[in-house]
DNA sequence: GATGCGTGGTC
DNA sequence: TGACCAAGCAT
């Protein structure tokens, strides 16, 4: 039952209401919100809309999720019609975003919503759909159905804190955390007060250099009372990132076709496409001779290509060899034109591999600047 | 609870 | 310029 108009005896916090106020006028303006204004005129947000933007933004900055989530609810506009898609083709629309579980579980969710015939609308419910952890239940619940559920994301932690001058790394204070925020979850509004913490860690309480003068919590905010807003939250100490090598193969066709194939459906870069190329992984080297080609052929060195992962680097070089015939290409395998490249579900270190062997592919976009 | 999993922006 | 980091989830 959405409840986003229904008024309740239970008192709004002092902060919330503080919070509120300041998200009337500062609310960022996104695809895929509906503004207080508009949600107090009555409009209902779609939950198809909202846990697909929820999805996105997992680890992913709004900027970088804009353009996704336009060619998505341009190419299906409703959950039915994401559920009916083939998977091969939302993993290509996928491609450059990251973290392609997050890919497989949106079609593995839609499956289910579609057959369920709607989202469910609590947070418990919605917690066991693929794709679905603590966050994105409870932001779904809050912002789709109105539901008073306590929202946690790293925006959220570092507000807190600050709040709170936690002295510890917010990871290790979890439960505090969500208790705090429970506390002042408001019984009305209560998606707008998930959307306003968010939006408040965005773009005042930042992870640098903060804007206090303008944080609607800058009077009760323990930090700032300190003076000590730069020093939270606190840092752990970070894990060594190893550096990797390996090795990859761009073999051209007659026509000008590029051999591909499919990366495992687990494990890294799940289920995405790839050029031939040695088994290197976070935890070991792969072979950076031309003896991990695919097939025997006049292989030239033409470069490296540089990439780094969350949690290691990795340095391949680069082969290419020309002229190949057809026959030739490994079961498995498939050729691909120059035109289809862009609608290939290739990860960002795959398209820097075959732009080091073929220059004039995957150009470098265009910055804003002249 | 720690680890594996992408990418692009920022300073 | 390279290290850090941004609306987490699954195991």
């Amino acid at each position: 039952m959405q409840n986003h108009l229904v008024a309740s005896a239970e008192p709004t916090h002092p902060l919330a209401e503080a919070l509120l106020d300041w998200y009337d006028t500062s609310a960022r303006t996104l695809p895929w919100r509906v503004s207080p204004a508009a949600l107090k005129s009555g409009a209902v947000p779609d939950p198809y809309r909202v846990w697909l933007s929820e999805i996105m933004l997992q680890q992913t900055m709004v900027e970088a999720v804009k353009p996704f989530f336009a060619r998505f609810t341009s190419l299906w506009p409703t959950i039915e019609a994401l559920a009916a898609a083939e998977a091969d083709d939302i993993m290509k629309a996928w491609a450059g975003l990251g973290y392609y579980s997050r890919a497989r579980n949106l079609v593995a969710c839609a499956k289910v919503v579609a057959e369920l015939g709607a989202f469910p609308q609590t947070e418990a419910e919605l917690r066991k759909l693929p794709g679905l952890g603590a966050y994105t239940a409870a932001s779904v619940a809050a912002i789709a159905f109105g539901q008073p559920a306590a929202v946690v994301d790293g925006n959220v932690e570092r507000v807190m804190a600050r709040m709170l001058a936690l002295p510890v790394p917010p990871a290790k204070a979890k439960n505090a955390i969500r208790e705090a925020v429970a506390a002042m979850v408001p019984p009305v509004r209560p998606g707008d007060f998930a959307q306003a913490m968010m939006d408040l860690g965005a773009t005042v309480c930042t992870p640098r250099r903060p804007a206090c003068m303008f944080c609607p919590w800058r009077e009760p905010c323990l930090a700032r009372q300190r003076g000590e807003q730069d020093l939270y939250p606190v840092k752990a100490p970070k894990a060594e990132k190893p550096t990797r090598v390996g090795a990859a193969f761009v073999a051209v066709r007659r026509d000008g076709a590029i051999l591909l194939r499919k990366r495992a459906g687990t494990g890294l870069l799940a289920g995405m496409a790839e050029v031939p190329n040695s088994d290197w992984n976070a935890r070991q080297d792969g072979d950076t001779t031309e003896r991990a080609a695919p097939f025997h052929a006049r292989w030239r060195e033409v470069g490296t290509a540089e990439h780094g992962f969350t949690h290691f680097g990795l340095t391949l070089k680069v082969y290419r060899t020309d002229g190949v015939e057809t026959a030739k290409a490994p079961p498995g395998s498939w050729w691909s034109q120059a035109a289809e490249w862009e609608g290939e579900a290739l990860p960002t270190v795959m398209r820097k591999a075959i732009r080091c062997a073929i220059p004039t592919a995957f150009p470098p976009k265009a910055k804003g600047k002249p």
